[in-house]
DNA sequence: AAGACGGGGGA
DNA sequence: TCCCCAGTCTT
C-alpha cells in the first residue's frame, strides 16, 4: 500500500523549493546550537508566530547556556509566561546544568548525548543535530508525518509510534551531503506552508506534486489518518480576586501537575469555601464567569471580588502581588486572563 | 498504549 | 466549535 520509494525523488526539488520560499526566522539566520536548542523547545506543539516574541527576549536575557543554568526560577517562568507546557522551561534549565557539568557548557554534537538531556526527545534531538551540527538525523514532527503520509500514501494512524520510526528510517538515507539542516527544515516548512492539514493543501505549488500518492488520488486531505478524539473533563471552580492595599492575593500551585509552580488566583472546586477559611467580607461581589480550555481539561470559573481594608499575614505559598510584582516577577498563566481587568495596574 | 501537559489561531 | 500545532514524559 504505502509506497516509500516515492520519497527518493523528494530531496532535490524540495531543497530547490525551500531555497526560494523559506521564511526568514531568527534561529535560521544564526543557527548556533544554543539558539537552535531554545527555538526547538519553544516550538514543541507551538506555532512559529506564537514563539517569535518570546524567542528574542529569552535570548537577550539568557544569552548562553551558563546564563540559563544560573537563572532564578521566577525569571525562567516569567520568560515563559503564556507560552504553555511549563515543564519545557524547567527541563531546559535542568539540561543546561547538565551541559555545564558534563560538557563544559557547550551542547555536544552527538545524537544520543543530546537526546539523553531532559526535554529532548527523538524529534528535538534530530532537529538540533541536523540544523546545528549538520548530521543526517531526521526530525519527524507533525508536519513531516503529514508530508510523508501523503507522498507515500501511508494510511497508518499518525499517532502510531511505528509510523514515526518508519519515517525516521526512510528519511535518514535521503539526507543530502552538506545540507542536513536545510533538508530537515524544508520538510517542516513544506508541511507548514504547502502541505497543510485539513482541507487546504496547496498541491498546485508543491514541489512533490508529480510523485505524491495523495495528490494523485485526488483526495489529499484523506491523509494522514487521524485517531478518534477523546472528550475533555470539565471542572467547575470558584475564583477569588482578593484586593488589599498590598495588592492582589495569589496562591502558588503545587510543584507538579497542571501549571506546576505557577501563581494563580485563589480557587476552589464548586461548593467549597475560600481556601484560607476567611469569612466572606461585606460588599463581596460576583464578577462574572470565565472559561479556560486546556488540552485535556476545561475550567468553568465563577469570579468573586473581595476588597479588604488592610492586608493580612499569609501562610507559605501565598503572597500579595502589586502592579510591579505582576509586571516583573510573578508568572500568572493565561487561564486567568479574563480576570486581569480586576488586578492592580501600574 | 494512553494520559498529562498550555495556549492560541484559523476554518 | 473543532483542529492541531517544529512533542516529551509518566504511568
Amino acid at each position: 500500500m504505502a509506497d516509500y520509494s516515492r520519497l527518493s525523488r523528494l530531496p532535490v526539488p524540495l531543497l530547490e523549493w525551500y531555497r526560494g520560499n523559506r521564511r526568514i526566522l531568527p534561529w535560521r539566520e544564526d543557527p548556533r546550537p544554543y539558539r537552535v536548542w531554545v527555538s526547538e523547545i519553544m516550538l514543541q506543539q507551538t506555532r512559529v508566530e506564537a514563539v517569535l516574541p518570546y524567542y528574542e527576549r529569552f535570548l537577550r536575557e539568557l544569552p548562553d547556556i551558563p546564563a540559563l543554568a544560573a537563572a532564578p526560577e521566577e525569571q525562567l517562568l516569567k520568560l515563559w509566561e503564556g507560552l504553555g507546557y511549563y515543564s519545557r522551561v524547567r527541563n531546559l534549565q535542568k539540561a543546561a546544568r547538565t551541559v555545564c557539568e558534563q560538557y563544559g557548557g557547550e551542547l555536544p554534537g552527538d545524537y544520543e548525548a543530546v537526546k539523553a538531556l531532559p526535554g529532548i526527545g527523538e524529534y528535538t534531538a534530530g532537529a538540533i543535530c541536523s540544523i546545528a551540527f549538520g548530521l543526517p538525523t531526521p526530525a519527524v514532527d507533525g508536519n513531516v508525518l503529514r508530508v510523508v503520509c501523503r507522498i507515500t500514501g501511508d494510511e497508518t494512524p499518525v499517532d502510531s509510534p511505528a509510523l514515526k520510526r518508519r519515517c525516521r528510517e526512510e528519511l535518514a538515507p535521503l539526507y543530502p551531503e552538506g545540507a542536513a539542516g536545510d533538508f530537515t527544515q524544508a520538510l517542516m516548512e513544506l508541511g507548514a506552508m504547502v502541505c497543510l492539514p485539513g482541507g487546504a493543501p496547496r498541491c498546485g505549488e508543491c514541489p512533490a506534486r508529480e510523485f505524491c500518492a495523495a495528490c494523485a488520488s485526488g483526495d489529499p486531505e484523506r491523509l494522514p489518518v487521524k485517531p478518534p478524539k477523546k472528550p475533555r473533563r470539565i471542572e467547575q471552580r470558584r475564583v477569588w480576586v482578593v484586593l488589599s492595599p498590598a495588592g492582589v492575593l495569589l496562591h502558588r500551585r503545587p510543584g507538579r501537575g497542571l501549571l506546576a509552580g505557577l501563581w494563580e488566583l485563589p480557587g476552589a472546586p464548586e461548593g467549597e469555601g475560600f481556601p484560607l477559611g476567611w469569612e466572606t467580607p461585606a460588599g463581596a461581589e460576583p464578577i462574572g464567569t470565565a472559561r479556560h480550555i486546556f488540552s485535556h481539561v476545561e475550567w468553568q470559573m465563577e469570579g468573586e471580588l473581595w476588597r479588604l481594608p488592610e492586608a493580612r499575614e499569609l501562610p507559605e505559598g501565598w503572597r500579595w502581588a502589586d502592579a510591579a510584582a505582576l509586571a516583573g516577577e510573578v508568572a500568572l498563566p493565561s487561564a486567568f486572563q479574563a480576570f486581569r481587568g480586576f488586578l492592580p495596574k501600574a
